[in-house]
DNA sequence: ACTCCACCGGAATACTTGGCGT
DNA sequence: ACGCCAAGTATTCCGGTGGAGT
């Protein structure tokens, strides 16, 4: 058993070697800046739309959508903690629950944290009503009707804001909707209002219009941020986030734009300057420069690809096996036909199904979908027509998480080498 | 039990240009 | 020299099937 000097000194290295970070969890998503930089009209125009619950009317519903990372639960968030400290202050009771709909999607469980978000910090409530609705059991009607006892109970104003909706509408349908937007007809003491965050356009579509009229009474949309707009923001958190003149001149400026030609991203911006002082750090440099940032940009999708990657089915990921197998070869640009052709010889060999050129080519259009590959279709006249393919990043990467599929490599993967397809083609 | 969706293959049709017939 | 043909898939349309969810 090693002694307590060897443990620490394993470790010792990585904790002092920091020069780069003074904080980094700043960079982190979850982290809530006091200030949300360029987003004034936005938090205004969400706290107007509130003002009423504080003379304990309702507020009109909102919907509110906008790209990935253009600030929308930082705004609803920001405003909601204001407008309970508002409230307090003001000696009316206004209460702000936020449900994330991505890992709360059915309707028992969107209410039953209702009515947890409703008893938990509220000291009241919890030395009489605190009746808590159990994870699962109850029918939906009698959760219904305790969470309708619990408003009664409580009064006041109630904001519902039910973040990544989408999700939800698309996982159980607009039933929960239908049902919370009526609640306030069934409530004397109490007033519900909700704000639904969507990150989808299109999912309106599903929803009853009946619904969507009454959850969009008002309407916001995020526009994503441009270059400027997101330097500024990248600049407030690096403040706090990295030690005095660790970041030279160039990098937040790039962070921003590169982020800005993606979606204006503020997410993805944030993580670019956050790896770039990971990798600046690990190379033990002292300060960190745009080529940190290229490093940090290309490992950044580098990471998703290899994700994506191993993500996939089985099939696709014998195909691309296939299309490695050729690019290993002398040509770098191969045709649909000797995908086709080198996978027909190892579907079987692995146990698999043998699909019909039919759905490789399906597959191979959604491999250039992900970017994986390229894809052209080139006619050859008298040589028919097909389509031609090529990665063009280098495939190391693609090799290594192929290889490590588990369903694959059982079934000696690596014997079937270059000489292997030689021999295939004669 | 029933619906929905992802996955699959067959048949028909589309596409394009090098080669071949004239 | 000119124009039509044919190769070889791509692409579209559609219908079947099994499994997951409700």
């Amino acid at each position: 058993m090693p002694d307590g000097q060897e443990s620490i000194g394993l470790f010792k290295k990585y904790l002092t070697g920091n020069n780069i970070f003074r904080n980094r969890e700043v960079l982190r998503h979850s982290y809530r800046p006091q200030i949300l930089p360029h987003r004034r009209p936005q938090i205004d125009q969400v706290a107007a739309i509130l003002a009423p619950s504080l003379k304990n009317e309702t507020p009109s519903n909102i919907l509110i959508y906008g790209k990935t990372g253009t600030g929308k639960t930082a705004v609803v968030r920001y405003v909601g903690t204001e407008l309970e400290n508002a409230s307090s202050h003001m000696g009316t009771l206004c209460k702000v629950v936020h449900i994330n709909c991505e890992s709360i999607d059915t309707q028992y469980r969107v209410l039953a944290q209702i009515s947890k978000g409703l008893s938990d910090d509220d000291e009241i409530a919890s030395d009489r009503a605190r009746s808590v609705i159990p994870m699962t059991g109850w029918p939906t009607d009698q959760v219904y009707q305790e969470l309708k006892n619990q408003l009664e109970a409580t009064g006041g104003v109630l904001v519902i804001v039910l973040d990544e909706i989408d999700k939800l509408v698309k996982k159980s349908g607009d039933e929960t909707l239908y049902n919370l937007t009526r609640i306030n007809t069934d409530l004397k003491a109490s007033k519900v209002s909700m704000i639904g965050i969507s990150n989808d356009l299109s999912f309106k579509d599903f929803l009853d219009p009946r619904v969507l009229s009454s959850l969009s009474e008002e309407e916001l949309v995020f526009p994503p941020y441009n270059a400027p707009q997101l330097c500024d923001i990248l600049q407030q958190r690096a403040d706090i986030a990295f030690n005095d003149n660790v970041l030279e001149d160039g990098v937040i400026p790039l962070c921003a734009a590169l982020a800005a030609q993606e979606h204006g991203d503020a997410r993805r911006a944030l993580d670019l300057l956050r790896v770039s002082g990971e990798i600046a750090d690990r190379e033990e440099n002292t300060r960190v420069s745009e080529k940190h940032v290229k490093k940090a940009q290309a490992k950044i999708e580098s990471d998703s690809m290899v994700e994506c990657i191993a993500t996939l089915p089985t099939q696709s990921k014998v195909v691309l096996y296939s299309m490695l197998l050729l690019d290993q070869m002398d040509q770098n640009i191969f045709t649909s036909g000797e995908v086709g052709r080198i996978y027909k010889e190892i579907a079987p060999a692995m146990d698999l199904d043998v699909l019909t050129n039919r759905r490789i080519t399906d597959l191979i259009s959604e491999l250039n979908m992900l970017g994986v590959i390229n894809t052209r279709v080139v006619s050859r006249g008298r040589y028919g027509r097909t389509k031609e393919m090529w990665f063009d990043s280098n495939t190391n990467k693609i090799w290594d998480v192929i290889r490590s599929d588990p369903r694959l490599s059982a079934h000696g993967l690596d014997k079937m080498d270059i000489a292997w397809v030689k021999a295939l083609f004669r």
